[in-house]
DNA sequence: GCTTGACCTGAAGTTAGCTTGAGGTTGCAT
DNA sequence: ATGCAACCTCAAGCTAACTTCAGGTCAAGC
C-alpha cells in the first residue's frame, strides 16, 4: 500500500494527459517533486495526479505557473493531501473566476456605450483610456484581462 | 485637410499608449499600413488610432493578432472607416466577450459541484476530463480557455 | 540473458509578441 | 546652415511554457 502508491512519470502522464516532458518541466519549477528509484527513475504520488490536474485547470483560467506554484504552496507537499485542502484551494479558483467574469462582463458593458454611440472613440471612450493601460508591459506574449 | 491627416508613428505611439517599436512590428504583421515621405518615414492615417486601440481592446480579451488582423480585415484598409464599419466589428467583439463569459461561468459551475463533492478527482469530476484536452498543444505559452 | 520500451540528462529549438541595440538618416526649428 | 530629436533598418534578445533531439541507462517480460 506504500509502494504501490508510487507511480513512474509515464502512468502520471497518462493519467493527467499531460507529456512527459512537461511532468519534467514542471518538476524542475518546483510544481510537483518527486522520489528517485535506485535507478535513478522518478517515482511520484498518486495524490499528484490531482495536483497536476490542478494546474491545467488553473491554467485554462490564464493563471501563470508562478501564481499556481503561489497556490499550490498551501498544500502538503510530498503527502497526500486531505479533502479539505483541496475544497480550500478550489475555493480560491472560484474566486479567481469570479473576478475574471467580472472583468468581463464590464468590458462588455463599456463596449454596449460604444456601440451605442458608435464612437470608439479615443479620449472620450471608457473602453481605452490610455492611462489604464499605462506602463503596460515588456516583452512577452501578452496576457488577459490582467 | 489631406496632408494633416497623414501622422507619424511617434505621434500614434503617444495617441494609443503603444510603443513605436510594437506599432512597426503591427505593420509588418499586416495590422495596419503606411506611406512613406520622401525621406522614407512612415505616415498613418489618423484613423489608424482607432484601428490600433481597436487591436488592444481585443488583445485584452485574449485575442491573438492573428485574430484580430482577421476582424480588421473587414474595415476598409487605407480609407477611414465609418461608423456603420465599426459597430459591426465592434458586435463581433461583444459576441467574444459573450463567448468567454459562458466559459467561465460553466467552469465555474463544474468547480462548484467539485467543491460540493471535495472530490477533484479525475475520472469522475468534470473539470478536467482528460478527453476535454486531448491533442492539447505544442510548444509556446498556453491560452486562455481555447 | 536479452530485448524492447520506458526512462534519464542537457542543450537547443519553438511560438507569440514584442523590445533593445547598433549604426545611420530626416526634418523641423533656430 | 546647423543641431538634435525623431525617424529608419536589421539582427538579436527576451519571457512563458514547453518540445525535440542526441546519446545513453533501466527494468520487466520472454
Amino acid at each position: 500500500m506504500n509502494r504501490n502508491d508510487l507511480i513512474p512519470i509515464g502512468t502520471l502522464a497518462r493519467r493527467t494527459g499531460l507529456a512527459v516532458s512537461a511532468i519534467r518541466y514542471y518538476e524542475e519549477r518546483g510544481l510537483v517533486r518527486s522520489v528517485r528509484t535506485g535507478g535513478n527513475q522518478r517515482r511520484f504520488l498518486r495524490s499528484d495526479i490531482r495536483r497536476l490536474s490542478f494546474v491545467l485547470i488553473a491554467q485554462k483560467l490564464g493563471l501563470g505557473l508562478a501564481e499556481i506554484e503561489q497556490a499550490l504552496a498551501t498544500l502538503p507537499q510530498g503527502r497526500t493531501p486531505t479533502v479539505l485542502d483541496w475544497q480550500k484551494i478550489s475555493r480560491a479558483l472560484r474566486g479567481e473566476i469570479d473576478h475574471r467574469i467580472q472583468l468581463l462582463t464590464r468590458t462588455r458593458h463599456k463596449l454596449d456605450e460604444c456601440i451605442g454611440c458608435g464612437c470608439l472613440s479615443l479620449d472620450r471612450c471608457a473602453l481605452y483610456n490610455k492611462e489604464d493601460r499605462a506602463g503596460a508591459a515588456g516583452p512577452g506574449p501578452r496576457f488577459v484581462l490582467d
